[in-house]
DNA sequence: TGCGCACCTGGTGAAATAAG
DNA sequence: CTTATTTCACCAGGTGCGCA
């Protein structure tokens, strides 16, 4: 017996669960109620009971399918996002514990990238960034002693860089890679609006005297930010790591122009 | 003079996602 | 299920300044 279902605490969050998932005896269609989910429980909404799973997961589809529509016309950065957490019948929340952590994991960490300008953008960039071998791999302690934990959920890097603990550790890979690494807390600590419009030092680029001279970023913050990656991985010489950020500016310009380009385009026809 | 660096453009392949 | 599209990381190559 299966329930059709919307997390309530999980942006538009469909799923299927089983009856014995339902934590109260006595339920119906428009009750709001607690669903086990892993080892905890969290608030459903129940949407439809009383159908076979198949059925529930044809309604499922056909609900995710109108929201997609619904959201037809948002920015196209807007449909990675836009992918619910789901589970099937044969993946409930009980079913795969891993996948749970990591699915809840990347919620956390996308409600962080909220507070950022460009959050979608921002979110997408995590969401690709974050596979899920890769926040397998944040799930797993970081070796960041040399950081200062300023909470329980936080992770204070310097007094200018505080960002949630679990947003730290999921840069890099969860700490495996030192190029993603600094991209990662690149795109964390400034934005990906920020990294497309400026520069690491803020001179003219000596191959185009013509263009215009990029910003700096705060140097204190990219200083911050090749400390923190060249503490953790010390074999990687510092002019690595400032070629990694160099890129990955270049990378997120590139792709606002190509956007730029593909907006005039459109605009023109 | 050679090397390192900063900046830029363009290309490729992998992975994720959408569409048919 | 297959194909197309999008996004990203990574790489190659070019330019010219600063410095030993």
């Amino acid at each position: 017996m299966w329930a059709l279902i919307e997390w309530t605490e999980i942006e538009a969050s469909l799923d299927i669960v089983k009856r014995k998932d339902i934590l109260q005896s006595v339920v119906h269609e428009g009750d709001v109620v607690d669903v086990k989910y892993e080892d905890e429980s969290s608030p459903a909404l129940i949407l439809k009971m009383n159908e076979n799973k198949d059925k529930l997961l044809k309604r499922l589809n056909r609900m995710e399918s109108e929201r997609r529509q619904k959201e037809e016309c948002k920015l196209p950065e807007k449909r990675a996002i836009k992918r619910k957490i789901i589970f099937s019948p044969e993946n409930t929340p009980s079913s795969s514990p891993d996948q749970v952590q990591i699915k809840r994991f990347k919620k956390r960490l996308l409600t962080d990238l909220e507070l950022l300008p460009n959050r979608s953008a921002n979110k997408h960039a995590v969401q690709t960034s974050l596979t899920s071998a890769a926040c397998s791999a944040a799930l797993q302690p970081a070796n960041s002693s040399h950081l200062s934990s300023s909470g329980l959920d936080h992770v204070e890097i310097h007094k200018k860089l505080n960002m949630a603990k679990d947003t730290f550790q999921a840069c890099g890979r969860g700490g495996t890679s030192w190029s993603a690494m600094i991209k990662d807390l690149a795109v964390a600590v400034f934005g990906r609006s920020m990294l497309a419009t400026h520069s690491l030092s803020g001179k003219i680029g000596n191959a185009n005297k013509e263009s215009q001279a990029k910003p700096p970023l705060d140097p204190t913050k990219v200083e911050l930010i090749i400390d923190t990656v060249s503490k953790k991985f010390p074999e990687t010489p510092r002019k690595f790591l400032r070629a990694a950020l160099r890129e990955k500016l270049n990378d997120e310009h590139k792709l606002l122009s190509r956007h730029h380009k593909k907006d005039t385009v459109t605009l023109q026809h």
